[in-house]
DNA sequence: GTGCCATTGTTCGGAACCCGGACAAACCTA
DNA sequence: TAGGTTTGTCCGGGTTCCGAACAATGGCAC
């Protein structure tokens, strides 16, 4: 057991507070009531958490939904507080770069979005990025008080240490902790996530995973990665690095990749080999975009592309669906809009390789958020760990549901 | 929300009662403050929870354990009450059934192996099993009242239906809930689980699993299995059956497997098709074992198929460290008694192929239960699953409290 | 409109629980 | 033998959850 209190009654009504808060997250706006329903509470319980978390300003009176109120007393609908945290994303690709500034609500305040030069160096990331979160907050016109954090996305495996590892995308990244840098030019935390594990974030949060006991998120894109999620929870692995599908051995004789492997799923249907090997069998300079627009329009080679593409990418979604037996794949990425055209021969190959139970239980979908995924993820990624934040303010809530509450039965010690 | 009664204050009592019996599992034979030590509650807490599980008979005196006692009050000595529950484990191998009973402190009271003919089919292996059962808890002499249930490992993925799946090892036995079967026959609760994920158990919670935070079980016998473990629990996916890495394609093109795939891990590395590459080539009748000891003796072809095999399940384990990033690797099956004529190229073709941060994290050892991981398994899964039946007995623990306390503090309400 | 009903939120008492401190017990060392 | 140390128990204090009772509030039947 290494947890550090757990087992005693603050930690009880620390987890029940932090349910509660989930509650709100998942129903929006919802009565106390509700929230019992939801949790499994008591009313009793709930009103009293719900006093604290007023007095804190975490949760706010909301005054009415305009929801058709069924027989008996109307309920007093409560809601988190948009205004008492506000959580900023920045989700780094290979050409691109966003920013979004979002409140507790999840709502987007202010985003923003740039292209940037390919094989950028990342100082250089580094630096417009903070610009543009400062631009963003500016935006946002958030009080810099309330800033809880930024959740920062890279596609490249981050390890738990904060060290980026060498990834096909930004290879001049690897070795150095970015996010440092980051939280120091911009004086706020920083938390560092990889590109498909905030995908997977987003996605099980608002998206198609939502709603499984284990769900794989698939980030086609430039690269290829995972992001799997066990009971709502990301699993990350010993180092951090779990999901690395996209170095998946195809053919134990075949190209070497920049990983160090040979003939890994990347280097046959990732976005870049795809266009790599389109653009030279076609004299023309193609991106993933162009491969995705022409295949839509009916270009042959193009599709063929993608149906190849999609067989391969199956292969090594067939050995996943072995290894972790998900209840579901969500597909998503740039490669991902190719729909059916990408999605077909995927779940073709999946079917055909995969052990017959696992192929049974899963189910293929396309993502739900778009390229936004990764970014609300960096988003959810603050909000989930800042969350625990709100116990180390939970002496001064308590002091202030004390001074709020005539009848003061709760008391702090120190 | 699912959980039915989180939150409250008697589930908190209910997990701390479960977090004492865990330490004393781990802990064997310790005082009320070991306890309280390594459970992080106070003595206070412990010496009340020990009260109730004494009362209960879950827990008994130890007189004295001959341990060289340093200053002070000398500890008065605690255990799980071995006589308070029997486990029984049934391990479904290729050739061989084994039985086993332990008490809640794991000693194995009695145990039979023996060989069976290949191919069995699912009936007789039920009935021998059953027969094998009975003459082990006449052996223990364990009061039958006290057998809590018998856990039963197979070769072969066990959806969580009860349904076993199709198996290279067990082909007969698909489609049908034997473990009902064997529930029926013996008027006992039945626990059933793949053997790889047993395996996993019992080296996760005796073996070389031990203290990780996510480890992968990997069993090379006939055939190749895994069993992955997270933060000492068992993942299973979604249907149960995770794990299943003697599937991952390692040629598109390969050999059929009897999965549907095609060349499956299983048809290179597996025992059965290492035996027979060599019968073929030696135009005699070898099984693993004798090409296991022939290696060991120094024949060339069987060294050199060990090391094509290690080469091979390296390439599916490099997949399963990019996938799962786990912080060990455990193997065990009888392929696993090869040592490092078969780890040596193992750990070499993961270096080779899993990408660096992943390589780096993990360690890869051989298991430290030997053959019967799968039958130690098999009892913990009963133990472990048992465990919570503890929870129905507690009201009546709480009574037999209530009678012993003088001052009963404690009381009951219905 | 009026009385009944359903639902909600609050409050209070009861009970369960954990913890810290005090204390006796028991052993070791000097 | 005295002092120190660790252990197990007990008690008081404080926290927490729950159930029941109650007031509030609006819908609905008549």
């Amino acid at each position: 057991m290494r947890e550090e209190d757990s087992g005693s009654l603050r930690s009880l009504r620390e987890s029940n507070r932090e349910r509660v808060v989930q509650a709100l997250r998942v129903l929006g706006v919802a009565s106390r009531a509700e929230v019992a329903r939801w949790t499994g509470l008591s009313r009793s319980t709930v009103s009293s958490i719900v006093t604290e978390l007023l007095a804190a300003g975490i949760v706010v009176d909301r005054a009415d939904d305009g929801r058709s109120s069924s027989a008996g007393r109307p309920p007093a609908l409560i809601a988190l507080d948009p205004a008492a945290g506000i959580a900023v994303g920045v989700d780094f690709g290979k050409r691109h770069l966003a920013v979004a500034a979002a409140d507790l609500s999840h709502r987007i305040l202010a985003e923003e979005w740039v292209e940037i030069p390919e094989d950028y160096q990342a100082e250089e990331g580094i630096d417009q990025a903070a610009d543009l979160v400062e631009t963003v907050l500016a935006d946002s016109e958030a009080d810099s008080e309330r800033v809880l954090g930024v959740g920062m996305g890279l596609p490249g495996p981050v390890h738990r240490s904060g060290v980026v590892g060498s990834s096909a995308i930004l290879p001049g990244w690897a070795g150095m902790p970015w996010a440092e840098r980051l939280a120091e030019r911009l004086g706020l935390r920083v938390w560092l996530g990889n590109d498909a594990n905030l995908g997977a974030l987003a996605e099980g949060t608002w998206g198609a995973g939502r709603g499984t006991g284990a769900f794989v998120y698939l980030k086609l894109a430039t690269g290829i990665g995972a992001g799997i999620v066990i009971d709502g929870k990301l699993f990350e692995g010993a180092g951090g690095t779990a999901g690395e599908i996209g170095h998946t051995t195809l053919d134990e004789t075949g190209e070497i990749c920049r990983c160090g492997g040979r003939g890994c799923l990347e280097t046959y249907a990732a976005g870049a080999a795809i266009a790599r090997m389109l653009s030279h069998s076609r004299g023309e300079d193609l991106d993933v975009d162009m491969v995705l627009s022409r295949a839509a329009a009916g270009d042959p080679a193009c599709r063929r592309a993608l149906l190849e593409a999609g067989r391969h990418i199956g292969v090594a979604v067939a050995n996943l669906c072995n290894l972790v037996n998900p209840e579901r794949i969500v597909v998503g990425g740039s490669m991902g809009y190719a729909g059916d055209l990408l999605l077909d021969p995927l779940r073709e190959s999946v079917g055909l390789r995969a052990i017959p139970s696992a192929a049974e239980d899963v189910e293929i979908v396309p993502g739900e958020l778009g390229e936004r995924a990764e970014l609300l993820g960096a988003v959810a990624l603050v909000l989930h760990d800042a969350g625990p934040a709100w116990s180390g303010r939970a002496p001064a809530m308590q002091q202030a549901a004390t001074a709020e509450t005539k009848t003061s039965r709760a008391r702090v010690r120190s």
